[in-house]
DNA sequence: TAGGGAATAAACAAAT
DNA sequence: CATTTGTTTATTCCCT
């Protein structure tokens, strides 16, 4: 184990340039998580894979210095042939734009609203990117805390493996690696924190311990070493130049520069305290106003040294400043420090890049959108209803109703990618939960639907849609548009972040739903009962009728209706027996073209339909004639019923009620195999408060 | 303001 | 025995 990390130390040594692969292993990780079929831990899989990314992480570091030595040369006349010809493509200072906050605090969030910057859409955009980056923190959080754990694993097992001479100097380079590794990972840890604690998304207990910082950098050469502190201490005056054009959005630039200040003093050199210049626009925050407070230093806070992995209590700002030239002066340490921390703010910068593109891409599309229907001021239905309904008051996390605690762990990983999701062939989610002036009750395109479940898989925002549609939606997407109630919760909890909390009282109106809606059928099978749709029924929008008996009694003979109709059993059986290979074959397309799940989950078949129709026909049939007396003749059970016992929801007779056809019943085979949304079930579902 | 639809809460029972 | 699942009723909120 150990000399697969070294050899994979090595064999990485030359992937420089794909400087991308920490956040997208960060986000592969995700993918990751939420494609585990079974509900093993995140932590039983980062394994070699990971740690080989980590690595890479810190031969990307290494890269960094080699390249700081080498412009350090040029720089002093030693050697510079070709400088416009060196395209410092790794060049570590760090633009003051670059360094954008994870996540848009509800003060900047109110800001923007106030200056009427963005439009609704942006506004949306603005919700899942915070809401998404804020899913990507905790997973890198997670992530890096896992990797941790492993790393020091590997660091005792070194110590104790690394007495044979011919191995020491091996592995002394890979005590090395990963005592660097450790450092990195652990100030990306601390760095995000801070982020989120900046922001006050995070309160941090003082309880919680600091991460110790691993001594390292014992076989560092001096002069390099000098070389690279002197780069570093010049980092901040490079900035000034390497302005980022980047921003062609008001709405980046907003964000950005309004907290750059706070995010630099992450890697801010400790005699350049400063750096008033920095601070872009006025603060409007009391974190950001340190710098022009006399006592105030980027380096310390709230009584603790804020050196990355230090968090000394210092008791004023001049013990603060006696403790930061003592403990960090011009050393290995910390100038091995500063390294990582450049790395650290490299790693970022790429992924807020990424971050920034996908932002731009969504504001682009969304604002071509938007301008096409003029009638429709908001052509996304998610617009709409969130700021005509009450929704809009829950549409930021911070005014959730029921939000007592921290926000809660993510389930569902961002996804990558622009159009994985994107499917065309979404149903139609139905009704949308409030009825709202006509102008606004545009018809709901596919493609909104599409986007706006990427948009509610992160944003905590409510779907503007009822309890009925969205069980309806879950029913019909999966592969034999049959859930059961738990499947049916699954189904919520990964599609809308905002299920992911309050689960008694969602959970408890999904049960109602399914109760009180005439369109949801109870069906049983061996393995237990679940739920199907009848369409037409739902069309219909009726619910079940109060003071009645509506429901299969246990017990109540259903042996008749059997008995009596022998072509159902034939249907349910036909129906089975086709059903079962069809579904097979999408599952095995699916798989062949990695296609996520509710694409092809969602595809209408209309096999299936008439299939379904005519079954449909064959029990109403068979119900009316054993209804005739309006008696709770309820179903029962038949000996074909030992392996595919059916309840059905009694149908009221009325004489409106008479001329429907009856609920869809359908017996497929209701295999777990089957049930993608199983996969949810060993995901710790968040339960919180009541 | 009335009426209706949807959400929510709660009580209860049966099944697991 | 606890939890899950399912049913039913009452209440509240929002919209027309």
């Amino acid at each position: 184990m150990m000399q697969e990390s070294g050899t994979e130390t090595k064999s990485n040594s030359s992937a420089i340039q794909n400087g991308s692969s920490g956040s997208n292993h960060l986000l592969e990780c995700g993918s990751l998580r939420e494609g585990r079929s079974n509900g093993e831990t995140p932590a039983g899989d980062i394994g070699a894979a990971d740690l080989a990314h980590a690595q890479q992480h810190q031969q990307q570091a290494l890269q960094v210095a080699r390249q700081l030595l080498l412009q350090q040369q040029q720089v002093s006349g030693l050697k510079s042939p070709k400088r416009n010809d060196k395209q410092p493509a790794l060049q570590v200072p760090v633009s003051v734009a670059m360094m954008t906050p994870q996540v848009i605090t509800p003060q900047q969030m109110q800001q923007i609203l106030q200056q009427q910057v963005l439009s609704p859409q942006q506004l949306q955009v603005l919700l899942q990117q915070q809401q998404a980056l804020m899913l990507q923190q905790q997973q890198l959080q997670e992530f890096y805390k896992k990797q941790q754990e492993q790393l020091q694993l590997q660091l005792i097992q070194q110590q104790h493996a690394g007495k044979q001479p011919k191995e020491q100097q091996q592995v002394a380079t890979q005590q090395l690696a990963f005592q660097q590794q450790l450092l990195q990972m652990q100030q990306l840890q601390q760095q995000h924190l801070l982020a989120l604690q900046r922001q006050g998304l995070l309160t941090i207990q003082p309880g919680q311990p600091a991460l110790p910082l691993q001594p390292l950098a014992q076989g560092m050469i001096p002069t390099e070493l000098q070389q690279l502190w002197k780069e570093v201490t010049s980092a901040h005056s490079a900035e000034e130049t390497t302005g980022n054009n980047h921003s062609s959005l008001d709405l980046t630039t907003t964000c950005v520069s309004s907290s750059a200040p706070s995010k630099t003093s992450l890697i801010m050199n400790p005699h350049a305290s400063t750096n008033g210049q920095l601070s872009v626009h006025p603060p409007k925050r009391e974190s950001l106003s340190h710098e022009e407070h006399p006592h105030s230093h980027p380096l310390y806070g709230h009584g603790v040294c804020k050196w990355p992995g230090c968090e000394a209590v210092c008791e004023d700002f001049q013990s603060f400043l006696k403790h930061l030239n003592s403990e960090h002066a011009l050393d290995d340490r910390s100038t091995a420090q500063c390294r990582v921390q450049m790395q650290v703010v490299q790693q970022l910068e790429l992924q807020l890049a990424k971050d920034k593109e996908r932002l731009q891409a969504m504001m682009t599309h969304l604002h071509v959108k938007s301008t096409e229907p003029k009638a429709a001021p908001q052509p996304l239905n998610l617009v709409s209803s969130v700021t005509l309904s009450k929704s809009a008051s829950e549409a930021s996390p911070q005014s959730l109703p029921h939000t007592p605690t921290t926000p809660t762990a993510p389930l569902t990983p961002v996804t990558q990618g622009p159009s994985v999701i994107t499917t065309t062939n979404m149903h139609t989610v139905g009704p949308i939960r409030r009825r709202y002036s006509d102008k606004y009750n545009v018809p709901i395109s596919s493609a909104d639907i599409a986007q706006n479940q990427e948009f509610y898989k992160n944003a905590e925002v409510r779907p503007p849609f009822t309890y009925a549609s969205l069980i309806r939606q879950a029913i019909l997407e999966s592969p034999e548009k049959q859930l059961t109630l738990n499947e049916i919760y699954n189904w919520f909890t990964r599609m809308f972040a905002y299920f992911r909390r309050n689960a008694a009282t969602w959970k408890g109106a999904i049960r109602t739903n399914l109760s009180l809606h005439k369109c949801f059928i109870r069906v049983e099978d061996e393995f237990g009962s679940f739920w199907t749709v009848d369409d037409e029924e739902f069309k219909r929008g009726r619910h079940i009728q109060r003071g009645r008996p509506r429901k299969y009694c246990p017990g109540e003979n259903f042996d008749e209706l059997v008995a009596n109709n022998p072509s159902l059993i034939k249907n349910m059986q036909s129906s089975h027996a086709y059903c079962t290979p069809l579904n097979a074959a999408l599952q095995a397309s699916m798989a062949e073209n990695s296609i996520p799940l509710y694409t092809t989950a969602s595809m209408g078949n209309p096999t299936l339909g008439s299939l379904a129709s005519a079954m449909r026909e064959e029990l109403n049939g068979a119900m009316e004639h054993t209804n005739s007396n309006e008696s709770d003749s309820s179903p029962g059970r038949s000996p074909l019923q030992a392996v595919h016992p059916v309840h059905v929801k009694e149908e009221p007779l009325d004489p409106e009620e008479a001329e429907g056809p009856l609920s869809l019943v359908t017996t497929a085979n209701h295999s777990p195999d089957f049930d993608h949304d199983r996969d949810y079930e060993d995901e710790p579902v968040n339960e919180d408060m009541e």
